[in-house]
DNA sequence: TCTTTTTGTTTAAACGATTAAGCTATGAAA
DNA sequence: TTTCATAGCTTAATCGTTTAAACAAAAAGA
């Protein structure tokens, strides 16, 4: 039906330049002291021929989008899609819309993305880093192009980012499973690098440690990303009967669900066989026949905070990195009982 | 660190004018009879200095910005994110982007992303259309803005769609239910106007009636999107022992889920007490202590079919609106027992 | 009455790309 | 020698905005 109106459009119907119609679309009438008259009839004409503003020649012009660009592993993965409706919300109070990339933890992927939304003139970024990608990321600092890192962070990377206590998370869980009377507690985690594991390994070796037990590598089951046959050889092998393993800690969603599917498999019963405590939410939690027990993380807030962080830089209100750790909360419930 | 490099810097760099820089870029120096020396230059120069041509430049010259809109009701939902996970894949394999908006079922918040997508010259969209929206949809056929529905669509609306054969799907599940020797199979659902939920009705009423039931409205939990105390307490309702339910067919997955949790709260025994029928798949169904039945939607199918079809539109291939009406898959595990 | 200020408006460049049209050598044909 | 075609390039307009600078008319001051 009808074209898109431009501003040249609403110009020529009121009989004046470009200039004004933008000066009074853009309320800065008063400043640019354009005639109160003339003002109104520029106002009843936009909204008459209904105009929408071509956001593309704004940030041509602007240099900004308006956009932000979201890199995740997987935003099929729940957790990372609850964190994205909580930037996306957070983002469109501010005007902004997402873009979002899934990277499945692959390092060009993931510089694929970068590219592309640079290209896009994307304000900034909000990236949950996969492995490696560190100097992607001082690229980016070296760009001056504005990102906040989300659920991982590089030690020796000064960067903005919103995490979780991971540390103390895993060793309130393995505390509480402890002092519940387990005495082998598993630990099952993915083989990287990144700073986020390490600390969560950490947290449970230190309350492990806290409590007078040896670390224990026969406890640790340690496993690649995205090798499902790999995780349920070395998982099926943690669970022998000689191991005496009699609770497990699990270092996140997708770990705690294909474990859970194993445990069942196996006819091994929560908790009476075996204390379990998982990583994240899911639905299975609630609905697993012994309510599972979990280290929940604050996704709304920590989307919310990392939208909130990188408007600040992109205008240029933040003096330096912000750094924020949130705490988790710690849903205890029958599957980590004795 | 570095401005950004635009064509203008290489042409300086050679030495050339950026209209050459330009056709050689974009292999056009062929046609355009660029000197083969002066093309390998620009090709080296651009390379050295690391070009990375402006999207949002070339959007504005060519009115499209190589992006697509993604439209669904919550992003954080998994059948809605799997859907965006496929669509992104499939639209990367295209050079598109993908921006997404969450609705909420809310007719303001669709027109809103729909209007902020236009405004960012958004190539064309692929939408779940919340209840109502039809006139929005109409908006969009006027404006020539292509657009491709999914999981829903408008009966009397010509529109490309993706969806799974619906009716076909609940007649199945009931079919199933029914032959198991179960003889009041009782349905949930929520309480609108699209067609979706009309088909799925269609089909469990359809197999009722065939095998000789008559509709029994005693049998129907209709219940209203986001209220669920409503939905406890209808279900509640529907669970009492006089009504002698014996099996129940869900018809989303958020329904399944918040029915299971609260025959699991009531101790309801499935299949023994309650035999089961869900929608969709949830990591929840396969860690159930009974394995559920579900209806599988092939959301990579639809994901892909979907960004297929939209770009024939973009590239006006095609000749008419294409409706799609893929097969789901019923997995009957213990759940639907007798 | 003449100058200065203020008010209200227009002009035009810019953002970074694309592309039709124009220009200038050079070599071939007449 | 003049004419024309071709190769190889540049010019300049364009997309829809923004915004500094210029301008004209009216009002105020001298």
């Amino acid at each position: 039906m009808s074209k898109k109106i431009s501003l040249k459009d609403i110009a020529e119907a009121v009989g004046v330049s470009t200039a004004l119609v933008s000066y009074v679309l853009n309320d800065k009438d008063e400043q640019t002291r354009v005639n109160k008259d003339t003002a109104k009839r520029i106002r009843e004409m936009a909204k008459e021929m209904n105009y929408q503003p071509n956001q593309i020649a704004k940030s041509l012009k602007s240099g900004k989008s308006q956009a932000i660009g979201l890199l995740v592993a997987d935003i099929s993965n729940p957790f990372f899609g609850n964190l994205a409706r909580a930037i996306e919300d957070e983002a469109k109070k501010h005007g902004y819309s997402v873009l979002f990339g899934s990277s499945d933890e692959n390092l060009e992927n993931s510089q694929r993305l970068i590219d592309t939304f640079i290209n896009r003139q994307i304000d900034g970024f909000i990236i949950a880093p996969a492995e490696g990608t560190a100097s992607q990321l001082e690229y980016l600092k070296n760009a001056n192009i504005p990102f906040v890192l989300i659920d991982r962070y590089f030690k020796d990377l000064e960067t903005s980012y919103v995490v979780v206590d991971n540390f103390n998370a895993t060793y309130q869980a393995t505390q509480l499973l402890l002092s519940q009377g387990h005495t082998k507690v598993a630990y099952v985690c993915y083989k990287n690098q990144l700073q986020h594991t390490e600390d969560r390994y950490s947290g449970y070796l230190q309350a492990l440690l806290d409590q007078g037990n040896a670390e224990d590598s026969s406890l640790i089951c340690e496993v690649e990303f995205n090798n499902a046959t790999y995780f349920r050889e070395q998982f099926i092998e943690l669970l022998q009967p000689d191991r005496d393993v009699d609770a497990i800690l699990f270092s996140t969603n997708t770990l705690s669900i294909m474990g859970l599917k194993i445990i069942n498999e196996l006819n091994i019963t929560v908790p009476d066989d075996l204390a379990v405590f998982c990583f994240d939410e899911s639905e299975a939690y609630d609905l697993f026949y012994c309510p599972i027990s979990y280290v929940k993380q604050p996704l709304s807030m920590i989307g919310k905070e990392a939208v909130k962080i990188l408007l600040e830089q992109l205008r240029g209100k933040a003096s330096s990195e912000q750094k924020v750790m949130l705490d988790v909360e710690i849903v205890a419930r029958k599957s980590c009982q004795k």
